[in-house]
DNA sequence: TAGATTGTTAATCGATTAACAATC
DNA sequence: TAGATTGTTAATCGATTAACAATC
């Protein structure tokens, strides 16, 4: 069986499929079955041909005058994620960050399904969100065993390098880096680097070119 | 006073110059004095022109044959972001994301200083990371007061459109939101949107494009 | 001075948007 | 059928990269 093949998917059209599958699901709720490009670009804000291309990336497709069948659209964008089996992720680093992940994996995260939590020396016993917290030492043993491909670095920044060298090291293939520190681990592992100053960046401009509150005296 | 006034900055320049001012943070302690595009470039993997640009579109200027002066480089980034004296901010949303981003900001989002947290509903005499959870009702009243332009909203989805109007509504002209809803309020108010979804399709669609762990049985 | 680095203009690349033919 | 929508090719736009002159 010869997969659709179409051309590669640019970063910018992989980035907006899961806000498509959000719209969906939301709308799959309410009982729709069809769904046209132009629905989801007003809803979005995007251009109708972007969405078609970005469809089309994604392997799916749809009938003229018709539109796009939602329910085989979600499931056809969903599989081109691998979001419809999510994948077990180990999660390294139970702090604040950690444990706020963990949390918000329920309604944000679908692609992935933590299934154990990591820490560098944890009290025997500490537990975060019902479950345990291991030290680092048995990650390379559990990765190989669990068959893990996914970590989720959420260590400090001053951790962070050594952390991620061991997890590559642990056999995790992807590695989704909350730290604010460039990993180098070469062309085996998948790095997607999450960095909140570089969103704050973008506000605080925009803040600052606003016209100010007048605050004479 | 007329100030610089190079070209108007781009969205990836701008989320580019958090990198730097890390990096020439780091160097500082370390005692280094003067710095080059080519340095900058090379420890974050980009092109040296792109870098050379991002600094004019920021307002620094350099000399020929010896760089940037690595103090005023620093300032003059952190002055265009404003970052040299944070905003205060808002938290809107007391759980588990919002704590983890109160704890974050330490380390990462130096562009803003959460002074009050404000929640539907809280239990009288509840606490977060040492500080008051307020009713939202308070909101208004209390922006007004203390001259908050920021919040930031940490609310479950299927509230965060109304706490989003509400936030408007109270006066916060910027809105750091991490739910996963778009929100329309308008010209008056800066949005900007994180979405871990997006970031973690990138991460699964490239792992799922790797060659997968030879699993045959 | 010679050479390294900035600053800027030109070329390239890639993503978005427009135009339009194909189709149900 | 007529009209709406897909799918695709062409045009535009903007960001990145290359080339090079200015400068210390």
């Amino acid at each position: 069986m010869i997969a659709a093949m179409t051309y590669p998917i640019s970063v910018p059209s992989l980035r907006r499929l899961p806000l498509y599958l959000r719209l969906l699901e939301a709308w799959r709720a309410e009982g729709r079955t069809q769904v046209s490009c132009t629905h989801l670009a007003d809803a979005l804000g995007f251009d109708p041909t972007q969405v078609r291309k970005d469809m089309a990336a994604a392997g799916a497709s749809g009938r003229p005058k018709v539109g796009y069948d939602l329910h085989n659209l979600r499931d056809v964008l969903a599989g081109f994620l691998g979001w419809d089996n999510p994948g077990e992720a180990f999660l390294v680093g139970a702090g604040a960050l950690g444990q706020a992940l963990l949390a918000y994996e329920g309604f944000a995260a679908r692609g992935m399904s933590i299934v154990a939590v990591f820490d560098h020396d944890p009290r025997p016993g500490a537990m975060v969100g019902g479950k345990p917290v291991l030290p680092l030492a048995k990650l390379a043993n559990l990765t190989a065993r669990m068959h893990v491909r996914l970590g989720v670095l959420a260590v400090p920044a001053e951790h962070a390098t050594a952390t991620g060298r061991l997890m590559a090291e642990a056999g995790l293939q992807g590695i989704w880096n909350f730290a604010p520190v460039r990993l180098e681990l070469g062309d085996q592992v998948v790095v997607e680097h999450v960095d909140l100053a570089q969103s704050l960046a973008v506000l605080s401009h925009r803040l600052s070119s606003l016209p100010q509150p007048t605050e004479t005296t």
